[in-house]
DNA sequence: TGTACATCAGTGAACGCGCGTTCACTGATGTAC
DNA sequence: TGTACATCAGTGAACGCGCGTTCACTGATGTAC
């Protein structure tokens, strides 16, 4: 039986992460420390490293959660909508964004915030990154499949289309210009709102930035999916 | 003669400040140290107690400071065009912003990334604070009058209209629910396109970041200008 | 099933640092008469 | 213009903390025969 030790370190791992998230939230990940959690857990501070190599790797692992958990909340709305309902996504994703946000306050600034500083993202964390992205990518190729045409203004900028080829390659998905600079800016728009909201920016404009926000996520949505064939 | 004292007080507090700005660029304004400038200027880390109250308030100047940068960077811009092209002063705000966070990527991060743990914004911060968003907002109010009306969507839900009536008399202005949606809907755009660039999401997106920016900057004037009467 | 050995969790001391802030003090600059 | 006094910049020691990481070690769990 190997099983006694494994579980005993799958639940203290979770634990450091656990009091790593509530101090990050009071303190910030700046000032995360390891000596603090293991006093809180009654183990001498070098214990931690049984479980992970460095803060820096404590950090990342927390990182690659937060990115995990964004992902799966928004897959989760996504999912509960019928494939060809795109209006119905587009709202269900762009709320779930807003509401996992606001649920997880610092998870939200640890990926969204400044970079915690002297800390460099190791390559791990670029995957899981990419992967509440996706969930836009497909909304936005199923929309243009299902003859949807966003109604935005392309410019009439000379290095425009070249840029916009290579961010297709980049993403890997094939979109006309219109789609694709509708559906970065509704991103930017809907992340901006939810970043101004969360860091204390609008305070003293909005009452309640929840009707704020949907009715920006829904004039962002008939923007995207503006004129259907 | 009361002037050597108070230039010299002068010099150092910008020299204190100027190496505030550089700690704070390389590791983060949660590990800005007083005990490190002083160092660095030769001087007891007491002697900082005669320019600051405490990190904190420095820490507090500095960000008032910044606020009062980017609002004049942005003011300057608008103010290069003539009054009543809106379009070219949507254009120069919108690329003015970019190019000011740009420049000064820790400045803008000081102020719109994830809040200093710990630290409590005072109240001296709120005013400068609103003097970057006030050229927004006179440009949304010449717009109106100009006779230009957003071509966005206003939504259908119960609440909006109450919601929107607020936030015009918490920005003490009076304006179309489609013009004030555009318009913070385009404030929220920039602000994310560009706290995306900076925090280093869109690497593996974009070539050029500023050609997408200029597109997007493009796309939200003619939103917002869309219908000229 | 029982024993010998290897693995692993956790300890506690140590290294070599760092920090903000206070306080009594010195000596130079500035001010009032 | 010269002198007496007040103001202020800067010092250096001290208080009372904090940190990440390493290392040799103990004792319990797990594994192979």
């Amino acid at each position: 039986m190997t099983g006694i030790r494994a579980a005993a370190r799958k639940e203290i791992s979770a634990e450091i992460k656990r009091l790593a998230r509530v101090q990050i939230a009071s303190k910030g990940a700046a000032n995360l420390s390891l000596r603090e959690i293991a006093r809180e857990m009654q183990m001498a501070s070098s214990a931690m490293y049984r479980y992970f190599d460095s803060r820096d790797q404590l950090l990342t692992e927390l990182i690659v959660e937060n990115y995990d958990n964004i992902a799966d909340s928004v897959e989760k709305a996504d999912a509960k909508c019928a494939r060809d309902d795109i209006r119905s996504r587009w709202m269900a994703m762009a709320e779930s964004l807003r509401t996992w946000a606001l649920r997880h306050p610092s998870d939200y600034g640890l990926i969204f915030g400044t970079p915690v500083p002297g800390y460099a993202a190791p390559p791990d964390t670029v995957d899981p990154g990419r992967r509440y992205t996706n969930v836009l990518l497909r909304l936005l190729v199923d929309a243009h499949v299902a003859g949807y045409v966003a109604t935005v203004d392309i410019p009439p900028a000379k290095g425009f289309v070249k840029e916009y080829k290579h961010v297709q390659s980049n993403l890997g998905i094939s979109l006309p210009d219109e789609m694709l600079l509708a559906g970065l800016a509704a991103w930017a728009a809907m992340f901006g709102a939810i970043s101004f909201e969360l860091f204390g920016h609008v305070d003293q404009v909005f009452v309640n930035p929840g009707t704020h926000y949907s009715a920006l996520a829904h004039m962002l949505g008939e923007q995207l999916l503006g004129i259907s064939n």
